[in-house]
RNA sequence: GCCCUCAUCGUCUAGUGGCCCAGGACGCCGCCCUUUCAAGGCGGUAGCACGGGUUCGAAUCCCGUUGGGGGCACCA
């Protein structure tokens, strides 16, 4: 499936924070064009002055290269179609509109909001379609000059065909489209500025894309890319139209779309919390596609192999935080102990810790990390698990305190302490064996026993293994924080 | 309102007319392992929306119904 000749494009406004719903996207194209051995375009459409920042657009190059989808052709990369930002191309655009008018594909529309919304109302309320009426459509000389006279504005607006448009979907197959119901659009604003309905296809047609890869929201709007691609194939500025695969949604709790208001959306939450990159894209990936009948935990050179979009399917998908995190556990398991240890560092230094920057201990990390790697499901969850090294006191957690400090742990306390005192402190055996003798000169086995000694020493009820910690947190502070509890207890 | 689109366990999916009284994964439940919690192992729970066709045979094809989602901008 070969095809160097793919060009495939990621082309999001910059516009709030990256979502999840765009990654997906971006993800299934950037997958499409290494499986091919294609290339990728990346175009920033930040037509839209009132909307687009700057700070969307870093944070849109930061994201990609975080999550590693790379791009051949794009900002801070360059490329035979440069500029790849929309606002840069400006002139571009008026020059196509002019070309566009002057055929007479496009014409100048007078009517105001105001007509527009009330003939849209009025459509409705008779059970026609609702989009433009075509009022402008075939205006005389005469009145557009009236109009011009008037001082109104004007918009500029396609001509669409009056013939269907079919086209076939790369997900969902053949689609027929009547006349009636694809209206002319307007391409270029009152002020002159081009709006996405033109830019977007006239970018296509220039960086020569094959495969436009984008939302199920895009599909009603194909039929006058297409439309307008004829139009700029006979005015020589487009050779040929690309195929077009519209990908299901990704849905949010209840059963609404994703958006980008939605927290849940967010990509730097998942970031935030610890995701790993190659674990969201790979749970991203089975959003409308699967890998095989029986896996779905893989690598990213492993869905690279595979990806094909003619294997996307139509049907939205509802994101579930469980399964994401369940497969991102799965690959921090897939770590090499060294990754694993370097990756959660970022949680183990401010200002994520609640502990002082110089009280991070690397070796004292780096002995407890393999204990912590099978039980993580995002990284953020490091510091809970290992806090009680790098901070003075454990942390004060009263539910664990009483859940533990149950019949007579003044008594086992007193015990443990004598025979933790006693033991080899190279050895996390001979730690567990005092506490085993400490227990039973109590009758409590060793679950029960090491419970008090746990929640003493760290503060909490469950934690990584007891005796490794122990050891690795060392005897003087271990038997410090054994004292303070029993000071507690027997106060 | 008009148009488009989607429809397999709670969720993500495999399935392209017989291999399916439907397979995997997450979740949930139970057991094993066990120093807590995980991880791991084993087992269980649960689904082809409904109604008509077509066919020797339908989760798979067609029609309709119902339900979900989207579009109908001087947003993208």
């Amino acid at each position: 499936m070969a095809n160097a000749n793919v060009r495939v494009r990621f082309c999001p406004s910059p516009t709030g924070n990256p979502h999840v719903g765009l990654v997906r996207t971006a993800l299934f194209n950037w997958a499409y064009a290494r499986h091919t051995g294609g290339t990728m375009v990346f175009r920033i459409e930040d037509t839209d002055a009132a909307r687009d920042s700057e700070e969307s657009y870093r944070q849109l190059l930061d994201s990609l290269r975080w999550l590693g989808l790379d791009w051949d052709e794009g900002p801070e990369v360059g490329g035979p179609h440069a500029p790849y930002r929309q606002s840069e191309r400006m002139d571009l655009y008026r020059d196509v509109a002019g070309k566009l008018l002057a055929a007479g594909h496009a014409y100048r529309c007078y009517c105001t909001a105001l007509e527009l919304e009330a003939r849209r109302d009025a459509a409705r309320a008779a059970g026609r379609p609702s989009g433009y009426d075509g009022t402008c459509r075939d205006l005389t000389e005469e009145q557009r000059a009236a109009f011009e006279a008037d001082g109104r504005e004007s918009i500029v607006r396609f001509r669409m065909p009056d013939e269907p448009i079919t086209f076939t979907d790369l997900v969902r197959g053949e689609l027929t489209f009547t006349p009636d119901n694809v209206p002319d659009f307007g391409i270029v604003r009152a002020n002159g500025a081009p709006l996405y309905t033109l830019v977007n296809p006239v970018d296509d047609a220039l960086m020569e894309i094959t495969h436009v890869l984008r939302g199920e929201d895009l599909l009603s709007s194909t039929p006058r890319q297409i439309a307008l691609y004829r139009a700029l194939i006979e005015l020589g500025l487009a050779k040929e139209i690309p195929a077009f695969g519209h990908l299901p949604y990704v849905m949010g709790e209840g059963n609404k779309k994703l958006s980008k208001r939605d927290p849940q959306s967010s990509l730097n939450l998942y970031r935030e919390r610890g995701f790993l990159p190659e674990g969201l894209l790979n749970y991203l990936s089975l959003l409308g596609w699967s890998f095989s009948a029986d896996q779905d935990v893989f690598t990213v050179p492993e869905m690279i192999e595979r990806f094909d979009v003619a294997d996307v399917n139509a049907n939205p998908a509802r994101f579930d935080l469980k399964k994401a995190e369940s497969i991102n556990g799965d690959h921090i398991r897939m770590l090499d102990v060294k990754a694993f240890t370097e990756a959660c560092e970022p949680w183990l230094t401010a200002p994520h810790a609640n502990w002082a920057p110089e009280s991070f201990d690397r070796a004292k990390w780096e002995a407890i990390a393999p204990y912590a790697q099978t039980r993580l499901t995002v990284l953020s969850d490091i510091t809970a698990n290992v806090d009680f090294l790098f901070l003075d006191a454990p942390v004060e957690d009263e539910a664990s305190w009483a859940k533990a400090m149950k019949g007579d742990p003044a008594a086992l306390l007193t015990t443990a302490r004598e025979k933790l005192d006693a033991a080899d402190w190279t050895s996390a055996e001979s730690l567990k064996e005092a506490v085993l003798a400490a227990g039973e000169a109590h009758g409590l086995k060793l679950g029960k026993a090491q419970a008090p000694v746990r929640v003493a020493v760290t503060g909490r009820t469950v934690g990584l293994p007891l005796f490794e910690s122990l050891e690795i947190l060392g005897r003087e502070r271990t038997l410090a924080r054994v004292d303070a509890a029993l000071a507690r207890l027997t106060a």
